[in-house]
DNA sequence: GAGTGCCTATGACACTGTTACAGAGCCGGA
DNA sequence: TCCGGCTCTGTAACAGTGTCATAGGCACTC
């Protein structure tokens, strides 16, 4: 017993300087970096400790005496993206306006980082990728005039409304095998509907366009005007 | 090339008679039935191939032999338990009343049986899981008055509040590395908030409640009364 | 009895996360 | 100058996973 472990804590930043001759200046921040590079380049299964060490030209202890884990390395790239989308400007100028652009900035940077947003929802490390970003959703809440479990209650309700729309919009259709893809199962279904809204329910749907409606729902609900 | 694939079609059912004396009688059927055994007692990771083998008294290429892939076995549980779910009552009177009940079956089954649940979502199968009790949602949506587009449109949106609540109820909080659970994050946030709305926050919510409000709303909006 | 198909076990391959161990390179002190 | 110790890294392995090539056994038909 010793080592790992190792800068679990936060102070770790004034050092980076004085170790500059150590070996070859591997940081755990660099590894960090380099795993969200490796996730954003090539999809969640493509971090492997074994092909990350190989993308850092290192062998795979090297990045266990950094990172305790995977899990922990996860937790630390989700952490890590969750920084980088901190203060995304928030517009409009009714409360509830603001309310949905906040809201808003969670739907568009998870779908524009799709392969972190799978990751943390893969390892139930969603919460803390969208932390920031819920932070500023609660604000505008509050400054709608909702405190306390209001805001709580509000701000879950919108929360949900966009993670189950990114459960749809995440999902690989390509991988999941024939018969269960959702176009295939109305087809050959033989529920009492009508044609019309069989061949509807049968078109992928648009989206951006139905969590956004969705969305406008809740917060009218939950956000006073 | 020869054995594997067997089955893949429809007509397997009038045959498990005369097949009496076989080997020792293991049937696809048996095997799907198994697997879902097995998750619904132990959850979703313990379906494994081994596993599942040894529960069979059985060796691992049986089962290759009657299933292509673990995919495939995935699909087949989940496909199975779906069918096992159809046909749940649905209560009410008015339109959004049955509307919610359709939809509320949903939310509930999917609770009750939440390893083959998460076992669905973590392969993406989830609209397979659902579909019958989708089916249902969908005709009680005609009922109420809406075809085509439109129900398709009302069909997801109030599937999107349902999955995006499960997805908060079904999420190990356990199993999340310390630091990453909303209440600890939440708790050293310095976001500029109001206690009272922090401590909100870091109260475990209702979800059951929570997701049932989430859904009136949904349904209010997108269901005539 | 011989042959043909269906079903099954043995054993292996490539891959995963994880770790025990041995050894480099640099630091401070004697 | 040497030397112990700390920090870091490589080699090799363990226990799992999904998957499959191969060989064989059983029940049936001819």
């Amino acid at each position: 017993m010793c080592n790992r472990m190792a800068r679990t804590a936060a102070p770790s930043d004034q050092d980076a300087a004085e170790r500059s001759g150590r070996r070859t200046g591997l940081e755990r921040d660099d590894i960090v970096a380099a795993a969200l590079d490796l996730v954003e380049r090539e999809g969640p299964a493509a971090l492997t400790m074994r092909r990350l060490a190989t993308e850092l030209d290192v062998g795979t202890p090297t990045i266990y005496w950094h990172v305790a884990s995977r899990d922990e390395l996860v937790a630390e790239v989700i952490r890590l993206q969750s920084s980088r989308l901190a203060e995304q400007p928030i517009t409009g100028t009714t409360a509830r306006d603001r309310v949905f652009s906040a809201a808003r900035n969670v739907w568009t940077s998870s779908i524009e980082h799709r392969a972190t947003t799978s990751l943390a929802h893969q390892t139930g490390t969603s919460s803390l990728l969208a932390h920031h970003l819920e932070a500023a959703l609660v604000m505008e809440l509050e400054a709608a005039g909702l405190v306390g479990p209001d805001a709580a209650e509000a701000s879950r309700a919108i929360l949900i409304t966009i993670s189950g729309a990114l459960v749809l919009a995440l999902r690989d259709l390509s991988a999941s095998p024939p018969g269960s893809r959702p176009d295939e199962l109305w087809a050959t279904s033989n529920a009492p509907i009508a044609a019309a809204t069989r061949d509807a329910l049968r078109t992928e749907p648009d989206l951006d366009a139905l969590s956004a409606i969705t969305l406008r729902a809740a917060i009218d609900h939950f956000v006073p005007a």
